[in-house]
DNA sequence: TTTAATATGGAGGCAGCCTCCGTTTTGCAA
DNA sequence: TTGCAAAACGGAGGCTGCCTCCATATTAAA
């Protein structure tokens, strides 16, 4: 056993990935990224294979799932997102630090039209912010966290109850006053999110 | 008017609708009804009209597209929800019906849990609410327009924004938590629509 | 080089969408 | 009643998409 060199650790990995499938992954995803900017989350699986230049199948063996897809395509930025939360709140108080948040957040998910209705297809929250490390959730439960220590928000709410909100109102994309309203109405939430009197 | 066979507008109309088309009709929305209760809004319609016992080609004959059968199953529901705001109005103050009415509709939204999807797919409110003549719309512009009225929310929100809004919190459906969740984002969202002192 | 592990890609089976059109039913006029 | 044309029926057929399976090709390592 002379050959036992760059055993890094772990168990057994004995080869090197292969060439070809780097190459391929490559491919489907920045495939997947024009496809899924154009036709929206729906997009015809078979058609990003073929426009990747490649087989379904392999398509199939790199990404599983439709969502293993979109997660591939937007873990990156899905992380900037989560990024921003602890910058926010070095920045500015807990609560402005909140507020720019969700609106960061809804402006990105209107603009990737995609992710929204994929989180709402796979039934909530979960799939992509849970698989993407529950960076998401990481974020907001931050936020929240802070803001109500500081007695800035109500103490009633946490974190899953606006991300909840906020994947609800980052819904109606298409529309055309979608922006303004979206950003009234994370206006009267944040409102409604001071510790009340009565 | 009792029997006023006049043509009150439009061209002749000179035949009596066939029996088997009505007869039809409301088999494939008896079967729709059931089908998409169990399958959701995705629900395949060549089941329907098989479960219908009726050709795929009358299905699309009588709705051409899935969104007309959805609307044809929940026409007469939606109404009702319509209904309840003017009742709503007539027992409490504005602030107090909006919300209880918003409640309601968020409550229905999620036990029928077929609607949310649909209007969300058809990007956004419109369809259905705007086919079922704009009963949806016209009932929340009632209870905002009366709260606004009375001083008691805000003047800077309309309807359409507490609709998309209302739209958007019905979206979580399927998770353990969501009506509990979703009656606190009401409670807040209503909170934030008291008129703000700053 | 050789070779075994790994990856490829597309055929094939299945299901859903929607259209088209030959057949059947039905309302109405005679 | 009967005859008939308008209206409605229904399913075959063409298309597309999903996903699996496996014979073939590629590649890292010996």
């Amino acid at each position: 056993m002379s050959a036992d060199e760059s055993r890094q650790e772990t168990e057994p990995s004995p080869r090197r990935p292969r060439a070809d499938s780097a190459r391929n992954r490559e491919r489907l995803i920045e495939a997947a990224r024009a496809v899924f900017a154009k036709e929206g989350a729906e997009a015809s699986l078979e058609e990003i294979a073929r426009s990747a230049q490649v087989g379904i199948g392999t398509l199939y063996r790199h990404f599983p799932s439709r969502l293993d897809l979109l997660e591939a395509v937007y873990r990156r930025e899905v992380g900037q997102l989560a990024e921003a939360a602890p910058r926010l709140l070095a920045e500015r108080p807990p609560f402005e630090a909140l507020r720019e948040w969700m609106r960061l957040s809804i402006d990105y998910l209107a603009a990737k039209r995609v992710i929204a209705p994929a989180l709402a297809a796979s039934a909530g929250a979960p799939q992509i912010y849970a698989t993407s490390g529950g960076l998401i959730t990481g974020a907001m439960t931050q936020l929240v966290e802070r803001a109500v220590e500081r007695g800035e928000i109500r103490s009633d709410v946490d974190a899953g109850d606006l991300l909840r909100a906020m994947v609800g109102l980052s819904y109606g994309y298409t529309e055309p006053g979608w922006e303004a309203s979206a950003r009234r109405l994370v206006d009267i939430l944040m409102d409604g999110l001071r510790p009340q009197d009565g």
